[in-house]
DNA sequence: TACATTTCGTTTGTATACAATAAAAGCGAG
DNA sequence: CTCGCTTTTATTGTATACAAACGAAATGTA
């Protein structure tokens, strides 16, 4: 479980490029482990859609933008349904956690600063607990499988880079009105609320793909 | 890959039960290998949700008829986007093939004989065809890895065992009409022809559950 | 020089051995 | 008899060795 995450966080991170093989051999040397483990891990990533297989192997996948359009338009359709569920059958302790996430989510923004990666990291981190706790809310405990496995999410955690405080800020609104519409139990404001919020992240993410996929070479030019 | 598949069939077929805990070894010796390929199979049907980890090893997954519900509910909003997706881009290739699988559908449908078990594994084969068509014509490349991740569908198969030559014609001519939607072009009629479809299949699939569990309850006996 | 063939190195697939750990059985005391 | 502890057994995690498959480079021939 470590070398997936280990793995993971380096592909997120653009250690290993899109496009980029990677050899069971060479990963279990530079984690000082044997292949085992790494195979596993391997397998795992595979099945996220993170990799993908070649006649002998795996290279780290890339993404096209009309591959990024298509996911999100998954993602949009699968957590707009689940903000609309979550309107209906909501609890209080759902509201709750989801208040507080949001307030996390308003601190970090405050206390974000561009240059900083960590305070970065740490928006990002905390705008996901938003949003699995609209998912929790929502009673359906096979969503947050599907949407774990779109797989863009990770990638979109470079896109922050270029986020600055005026699109934290409405997104932190627009996180309020979901949050809203929940509360009053109105199920198609809130879904239609969050599909513009996905939405609005994905134009985001397209529109700065370039610089991302420059961010990428840059790294790639290390290894 | 051939083991992922023996396994597979196993619990579809009930084989290897709800509940049943697997360990590499016996499925080692049963199969004639080492552990290593059965690890990595068990790997991916861990990943697909068909077998969940305990904290030493892992069972076959049993599912609740809230856990099928919400399944299903997740599976109708998938392939109710890929319908609606479906009737704005479809080419005229798309539509012959949906077609086809029709065509097929409705020739297996006739020769399906109740008691004869592989003309009945042909009728799920066919239509799940039609289904696939349907994604297809989407244009939306990632709809398949999600749909083939909504894991009911094999569990739906032994649900055949109760479908009667009524059922299955009402199946047929639904899919006519999701058919002529989307060669019409019209979205939301093809969006919600295949809700109605799907959640169908998913009120079939709920009376009969019983029926199904005590199947399980007689096979598992066996082993 | 261009192309086919062979050879060699790299990388994965599979088998197996051993260590670590969880579950189960056995045992003793209250 | 039952509860808790210890010992034993079963099962997984990891490492490693070898075989098979693939790819690339080198060699030979036209």
């Amino acid at each position: 479980m470590d070398v997936y995450n280990y793995i993971k966080d380096a592909i997120v991170l653009g250690k290993y490029g899109p496009g980029m093989r990677l050899t069971e051999e060479h990963l279990a040397k530079e984690l000082k482990m044997s292949r085992t483990p790494i195979r596993e891990a391997i397998k795992k990533l595979q099945a996220d859609g993170l990799i993908v297989p070649l006649k002998r192997g795996v290279s780290v996948r890339s993404f096209t933008k009309e591959d990024i359009r298509q996911i999100y338009d998954l993602r949009t359709l699968l957590e707009g349904y689940a903000a609309s569920q979550a309107a209906t059958h909501r609890t209080n302790e759902d509201l709750e956690k989801m208040a507080e996430a949001n307030k996390s989510y308003e601190q970090a923004i405050n206390e974000c600063v561009q240059s900083d990666i960590h305070s970065v990291k740490k928006v990002v981190e905390v705008n996901q607990q938003f949003h699995e706790a609209v998912v929790m809310a929502s009673g359906n405990q096979h969503i947050h499988f599907h949407i774990s496995k779109v797989v863009v999410v990770p990638l979109i955690f470079r896109s922050f880079y270029w986020y600055d405080r005026g699109m934290l800020e409405r997104s932190l609104e627009v996180h309020r009105i979901i949050l809203k519409a929940i509360e009053n139990q109105e199920s198609e404001r809130a879904r239609i609320a969050m599909h513009e919020h996905i939405y609005e992240g994905r134009d985001h993410v397209l529109t700065h793909l370039e610089d991302i996929r420059n961010h990428h070479l840059i790294k790639e030019d290390v290894h």
